[in-house]
RNA sequence: GGGGGAAUGUCCCGAGCGGCAAAGGGGGCGGACUGUAAAUCCGCUGGCUAAGCCUUCGCAGGUUCGAGUCCUGCUUCCCCCA
């Protein structure tokens, strides 16, 4: 849809900023946005006690949908999580425990008012759990009244399911079930709220349109769907994890330094493109700050990483981890704030092996790769580099600041202090 | 119900005459070069109290000095026939 020139400020915005993949209807949908009249959902599935940087880009667009007039719904799937999606599953979903899917709803829920508005007034946002009517259906009434809208010959040939079933891979009957559940909770939220927009990541098309058709033969209004492309990165590499798993947004499962870290190690190729899908910058500072050339881009990766890091842990954290990272990386010394483990003072006096102490601090996972990484180089206490895997940890490597600093590779640091 | 095939290093794919901590990829990590980038090159990618010991090839037994490899039973999946 190249050829479209939107006239609403969201579409606008949202094309300009390289949010959208893929729309159901753009002159539909621009319509009604430029009246203000969108009401649009994005649902999130409990599996974890925080959501990672890939369900990002779409709660940036719940907030930019606010931030032109319009209202935003972040549906809970309390009630999808007991069944599991399959969509970009090569395997089935372990199935959660109901307390568990609780608990993960409410670490959740946190990040959500941080860019989004909640509220009572037209445009502010809305929270709901789709178990509200999703744990209220009795079998044989969905069936009637659900299940003859759909075909299966149709859900057979949607891509979660063609792939399963084409890689001789197994797909439970609970699990082909959820786009039915999808696509029900989107007309619900229509019935509720007067929803008419649903937006997602790109692989989430078939179960979005499939909600649509529904609408239409369960006579909801016109229904709209709006796809946001999956976050990759210039190479081509999965986004979001890290050498110790997935880059989560909650501060207690990954900490404002190593996520303000992990946008400013962004690659050169990328930082136009996050600026404009991770920040509320202006698009003509981005456009400048994109057009820096050699090393001179690093400028731009710091603005990246403070502006992300604010949105979700607060403007004071993002930047005192720019200060962390500035002591640490570019005047050479040592910051106080980098993460920290301790030790008590005791061991230290008796010795602490330098293999222990790495792993206790987390840097590497066990005695045998620590050895590996003294054999390449990779492991320095106080900036000098470990040769001896005997070498011993005493309080007299403690510096001025009170502390021992390992380091593994150049940009992991663990201070070690007495306890 | 009958017949045939499959399951390998807890990231994934995948080889494996009875001597195997188990080929080769991908991914990941470290080093060199750089700009906390990319590309390229090199190394590493079961655990431990470490020239030794322990635990790994779907599960449980068996044969053997010795089993991922052979035999029996079981589980799960796929294909063909009914």
């Amino acid at each position: 849809m190249s050829d479209f020139t939107p006239r609403s400020e969201f579409l606008q915005t949202l094309m300009a900023r390289g949010y959208v993949h893929q729309c159901s209807d753009y002159e539909g949908l621009d319509a009604l946005a430029a009246r203000g009249e969108v009401i649009a959902y994005v649902g999130y599935d409990c599996t974890a006690r925080s959501l990672h940087v890939g369900s990002l880009i779409s709660i940036m667009m719940l907030s930019w949908l606010q931030k032109t007039g319009n209202k935003p719904i972040a549906l809970m799937g309390g009630g999808t999580t007991r069944v599991g999606d399959p969509s970009g599953r090569d395997e089935t979903r372990r199935i959660l425990s109901l307390e568990d899917i609780e608990n993960n709803k409410s670490g959740i829920q946190g990040v959500f008012d941080k860019v989004i508005q909640f509220g009572a007034s037209r445009t502010d946002a809305l929270m709901v759990d789709n178990a509200e009517w999703l744990t209220q259906l009795n079998y044989i009434e969905m069936l009637r009244d659900i299940g003859r809208h759909f075909s299966v010959n149709r859900m057979m040939s949607m891509d979660s399911v063609r792939m399963r079933l084409e890689r001789e891979q197994e797909l439970s009957f609970i699990e082909f079930n959820y786009m039915i559940l999808q696509a029900y909770d989107f007309t619900e939220l229509a019935r509720r709220y007067g929803c008419n927009l649903q937006m997602g990541g790109s692989d989430q098309w078939g179960n979005i349109v499939t909600g649509i058709d529904l609408g239409r033969r369960m006579g909801t209004p016109q229904l709209y769907a709006l796809t946001c492309p999956l976050l990759t990165t210039a190479s081509g590499a999965k986004m979001g994890k890290t050498a110790s798993g997935a880059v989560w947004l909650n501060a207690d499962m990954l900490s404002t330094y190593e996520y303000w870290q992990f946008w400013r190690n962004t690659e050169d190729a990328d930082v136009g493109r996050f600026l404009r899908l991770f920040t509320f910058m202006p698009l003509g500072e981005i456009a400048r700050l994109e057009a820096l050339a050699g090393a001179e881009i690093n400028e731009a990766k710091k603005i990246l990483a403070t502006e992300a890091t604010a949105l979700m842990h607060g403007r004071e954290a993002a930047e005192a981890a720019a200060e962390t990272a500035r002591t640490t990386f570019e005047a050479g010394g040592t910051a106080a704030d980098l993460p920290s483990i301790e030790v008590a003072e005791a061991e230290l006096k008796a010795g602490l092996g330098v293999l222990n102490a790495f792993v206790r601090a987390g840097l590497v996972a066990s005695n045998g790769e620590a050895r590996r990484q003294v054999q390449s180089g990779g492991l320095r206490v106080n900036d000098a580099v470990v040769t001896d895997i005997g070498q011993m940890l005493t309080l007299a490597d403690a510096t001025q600041a009170g502390a021992i600093k390992l380091s593994f590779g150049k940009k992991k640091h663990v201070l070690v202090r007495p306890a």
